[in-house]
DNA sequence: AGGGAAGTTGACTATTTAACTCGGGATTGA
DNA sequence: TCAATCCCGAGTTAAATAGTCAACTTCCCT
């Protein structure tokens, strides 16, 4: 029940990118300094999050990357979601259309079935309700701006 | 943020002990065939679940398991805990008091805690509240006795 | 126009964890 | 006693995770 380093690292990355909105371009070398986080593992994270529209990217001397969106546009499950694919506790929950009753292939799985569904419908709600916006608001009320 | 095999495998067991309460102890190899789980791997988790005061164990021929308390009584979120560890979505929420407000030690981590905190919230809630009984019931209607 | 800062990319490797196996031992009921 | 059953530590295998490497492309700035 855990999120991986890549899901986690991205909603960091995601968060300073937010922090920086509107102040240009983040340069990556800088976020790898500042969240602690190897530059090359983040370049492969950075890739996923372009490709899927998240961050745009800005080539050349003074580049650097920046939010796709606004921050009160960008739920943390998109970005989870775009970096670790669906948000689903077991596998059976995978693979079918979105309508629910529907029949699990395997006998065993639909026994529990019920508990994972609504399992996850909780999980997408925090995670969708939650912005980046949110963040770095919460944020800079206790912290002030010193990050 | 998945289950492991392990968590989802005990709790479809438990499901199974719970459907055959009052029937006397059931035997793993039965359990095992039903959910066409590995016998073998099965035994290691039966052992977390009875260390953990979960289950009872009948040693001997026609001896088995049978549930620790009654189904109405053990919440999924039990058997999880049990045999998978703290429900946590990230590491940063470990190893400290459960109160509220606490510095992480990580800079980095605090800028997105409230996240993970509110998740974890969620899954536990979700997880508590549904116990062995909810499960077995909401099987019988739908589907009769015929397991 | 050219040097260098910055991003782009796929392949590669090491580490960790999950998942499962093995092999024997201890109990108990028929 | 025999067979069914639980008990348990150690070992193995396979997959995913996390991270590295090295070369390439793009594009700003002077």
């Amino acid at each position: 029940m855990k999120l991986t380093a890549k899901g986690e690292y991205a909603v960091r990355a995601m968060a300073r990118l937010a922090l920086h909105y509107q102040e240009g371009p983040l340069p990556l070398p800088e976020i790898a300094r500042k969240e602690k986080i190897s530059l090359q593992f983040l370049e492969q994270i950075f890739l996923i999050l372009r490709r899927s529209g998240l961050i745009t990217s800005m080539r050349g001397a003074h580049g650097g990357y920046i939010l796709g969106k606004p921050p009160d546009k960008i739920p943390i499950g998109d970005i989870v979601r775009a970096v670790e694919g669906p948000i689903a506790p077991v596998d059976c929950l995978l693979g079918e259309d979105d309508d629910d009753g529907q029949t699990c292939n395997q006998l065993d799985c639909c026994l529990t079935r019920g508990v994972w569904e609504k399992l996850r419908d909780r999980m997408q709600e925090v995670l969708d309700d939650i912005t980046l916006l949110d963040i770095i608001r919460a944020n800079k009320k206790n912290k002030g701006e010193e990050f």
